[in-house]
DNA sequence: GCGTTTCATCGTTTTTTCCCGATAAAGGTG
DNA sequence: CACCTTTATCGGGAAAAAACGATGAAACGC
């Protein structure tokens, strides 16, 4: 694969562990509250829609100060929903499809 | 059915509209955001598990004061997860099927 | 009717979230 | 090196959330 070509955000390096059922819930709870804005809802759209996505060109998608989307972009991350990827002077980001498929799952379980 | 074995929450009474693009957003995170606390998940599971369950009982098994968890109640029923009905002096509290269907087809379509 | 039980609501305090502008850090370009 | 672009972080102010105890309303038993 041409490095020039590849995706930004490329293979998961990890796997995810199966926590008890307390650790279950405040999971849930993690990630819906990290999905709980509806800011945060458009920037995963935007993300699941086109595959990856820098920083600018969400900052400009959205009414909100450049300061404001990258700290949804900060929560979403710590989350574990999207991953970052610095590219030269900006940053790519992309789904975390592993944290995503974690969301899914413990949801529907419910 | 025999009244007396009817359970307390009934048939539902409405349906769901579909909604915009920006509205499914705006509901996503709303739901997500109700979700979005460890007390809440569990209170979700423990009506899922138990199909309904007295408001009492559930402050009970709950580390949390009375007025607490009932504002915790309040979050889910206003967003749609729950609802409640009056059963003499106590309330009784079940899953609102609609809602969570509802939130757990628009995480999934995520 | 009176007290008891059950739950919601109110008022308060503390903590967290959200948003912004300003600043700093890091990577290009000339 | 100086400059520009891009993004993260900081500091602050406003708003919302979370927790509590206390009070109030509704339904029952005596």
């Amino acid at each position: 694969m041409n490095e020039l070509d590849a995706p930004c955000c490329g293979s998961p390096d990890g796997e995810i562990a199966i926590e008890s059922e307390e650790e279950r819930d405040t999971q849930l709870a993690q990630l819906a509250k990290a999905v709980g804005h509806p800011t945060r809802v458009a920037i995963l759209r935007t993300l699941i829609e086109r595959d990856e996505c820098v920083c600018g060109e969400l900052v400009d998608e959205l009414p909100y100060a450049q300061s404001t989307v990258s700290g949804h972009l900060k929560t979403l991350k710590e989350a574990g929903l999207i991953r970052g990827e610095v590219q030269g002077p900006s940053v790519c980001y992309c789904i975390e499809p592993r944290g995503l498929s974690l969301f899914k799952q413990l949801v529907d379980e419910l």
